[in-house]
RNA sequence: GGCGACGUAGCCAAGUGGUCAAGGCAGGGGUCUGCAAAAUCCCGAUCGCCGGUUCAAUUCCGGCCGUCGCCUCCA
């Protein structure tokens, strides 16, 4: 069965045929490095991060491009409030986006270009599209003319005559027509600016994206990603730009955006510009990055969700039954290398597939994978065979990690192992002279301090929490 | 005003025109355990409201109510 994946501009799922065969051209979106990052962001990222693991895990050769937009007039204000310099500014904002993307388990694109590394792409593009007509100069910037795409408005699925009849934006005066849109800025004084036929300017607002897929993946792209609020104008234009100067059509075979991501406390969806954030960062600290995975991936990538600290708290206590069902199990006969759990295993794995086979719908995924836990769990309480269990946990870690869940669990300080140890030997000794009193107090107290044990029949474990 | 999405158990969230509904978290009960913990087993919903189509609707159509998104920079 064909891979399903919905596209905005059909607004159907359709079939993954990809522009050459068993490769997938991506390209999402990236951040504006004016601040950092907030979980909506990491939202969409996680969304897309998980749809190119899955199709490599289908055999795809997936090539990943995502962009960082490091010249834009926020970047310019933000700099100029905090006495540096649009370059810094950016970079340091990109070398914490590494690491934050890192902490999520998010792959790496295989190139992340930078906006200001594509100007004469951008220069090349736009005098194209002057050239043939789609643009016009004014004043030193170069606006792209919206009237000449009689499709214009395809992707968001509105008109002209609509848009400006609720268009609530300044009109500038001196363009044909109010929805025009700027492919190339005059800088002002002061400005981060690049010689241009126009003067010295910078790439307007929707240019960047088409340059830098362009450049780096071809002219057409097989999928596009971005969150929902991106789809007009940037999205809308980045069409109009790119088929106006290449000429074919489709510029991006199946765009993809994900829903929004909603803060608890007022509803409203999180965004830089209303200030209701919760950063990357914090909540990295507060639940680890696989229960923000889980969490994300537990709700279907195109319905909104709403982030409320109780759900990502369930999300952290699913991974941790996701971990204790890939623990180490040596006990139990070694025989039937092919059995019921192995059947059992596999099946799980051949629902995942047609769960994500339908537009990557990681909810139904994810059940599956919890069935696959409990089973090895149940299998292990029952002395099941250990190669068994061992090929069951080797499904279930297969699938988790194309869900991006480590399922590492909480790392403590190194060096207090052998002290802890010590204790927990301690205490054994005191359990076997059944001093339970002070055994009991030991334990306790090291929970206090962030240490959980648990009697197995054999052994005791112990673990790190994570806090709160 | 225009365009669009959603409304399923305490919370989150899949799904299907006809065994009247996955999975997770929380809660209750049992097994295991010195006690816990972990794990496991059992227990809960008639699917926003009102009509219509149909032999049959939670699933299709219409209306209503409610929530939300885009239309402006925004993942």
């Amino acid at each position: 069965m064909a891979l399903k994946i919905y596209s905005t501009l059909s607004r159907q799922k359709e079939d993954l045929v990809p522009l050459e065969p068993g490769v997938i051209k991506m390209y999402v979106c990236g951040p504006n490095l004016y601040g950092p990052a907030h979980v909506g962001h990491a939202m969409s990222y996680i969304v897309f991060d998980t749809i190119r693991r899955y199709l490599q895990y289908r055999g795809f050769q997936v090539r990943y491009v995502q962009n960082f937009t490091d010249i834009e007039d926020r970047i310019i204000e933000t700099a100029r409030s905090l006495n540096t310099t649009v370059k810094d500014l950016s970079e340091k904002y990109i070398a914490r986006f590494y690491a934050e993307m890192d902490a999520l388990n998010v792959l790496r694109a295989d190139y992340n270009p930078r906006a200001t590394e594509v100007i004469p792409k951008i220069i090349e593009i736009v005098a194209g599209l002057i050239a043939k007509g789609y643009a016009y100069p004014i004043e030193g910037g170069v606006y792209f003319r919206v009237t000449r795409m009689t499709d214009y408005g395809k992707l968001s699925k509105r008109s002209l005559d609509g848009m400006e009849a609720g268009a609530r934006i300044e009109i500038d005066e001196r363009k044909e027509h109010p929805m025009d849109f700027a492919l190339w800025k005059a800088s002002k004084p002061g400005e981060p600016a690049w010689d241009s036929p126009w003067g010295k300017g910078r790439p307007g607002w929707h240019i960047e994206c088409s340059a830098m897929s362009m450049q780096f993946l071809g002219e057409q792209l097989d999928i596009h990603g971005g969150g929902h609020d991106v789809i007009f104008p940037h999205h809308e234009n980045e069409i109009a730009q790119s088929e106006a100067y290449t000429g074919k059509v489709p510029f991006v075979k199946y765009w993809v955006h994900n829903a929004l991501l909603r803060l608890h406390e007022d509803e409203e969806k999180m965004t830089r510009h209303l200030g209701n954030i919760v950063s990357v960062q914090e909540a990295l600290q507060k639940y680890g990055g696989d229960a923000i995975r889980l969490f994300i991936l537990s709700s279907h990538y195109r319905s909104p969700l709403t982030w409320k600290d109780e759900n990502i708290i369930a999300a952290r206590h699913g991974a941790e039954r996701l971990r204790v069902a890939l623990r180490d199990y040596e006990a139990g006969p070694s025989s039937n290398p092919a059995d019921a759990l192995c059947e059992q295993a596999d099946q799980a794995s051949r629902a995942f597939v047609f769960a994500m086979d339908d537009d990557f719908n990681t909810p139904r995924a994810i059940a599956q994978v919890y069935d696959l836990a409990r089973t090895i769990n149940a299998a292990r309480d029952n002395g099941a065979p250990s190669n068994s269990v061992a090929y069951a946990q080797s499904i279930l870690l297969e699938l988790t990690e194309v869900l991006g869940l480590t399922l590492k669990g909480v790392s403590g300080p190194s060096e207090v192992e052998p002290f802890i140890a010590l204790l927990v030997q301690t205490r054994n000794e005191l359990r076997a002279a059944k001093q339970f009193a002070l055994a009991d107090q030991i334990r306790n107290r090291l929970a206090e301090l962030g240490v959980v044990l648990e009697d197995a029949a054999s052994s005791t474990l112990w673990k790190y929490t994570s806090q709160e």
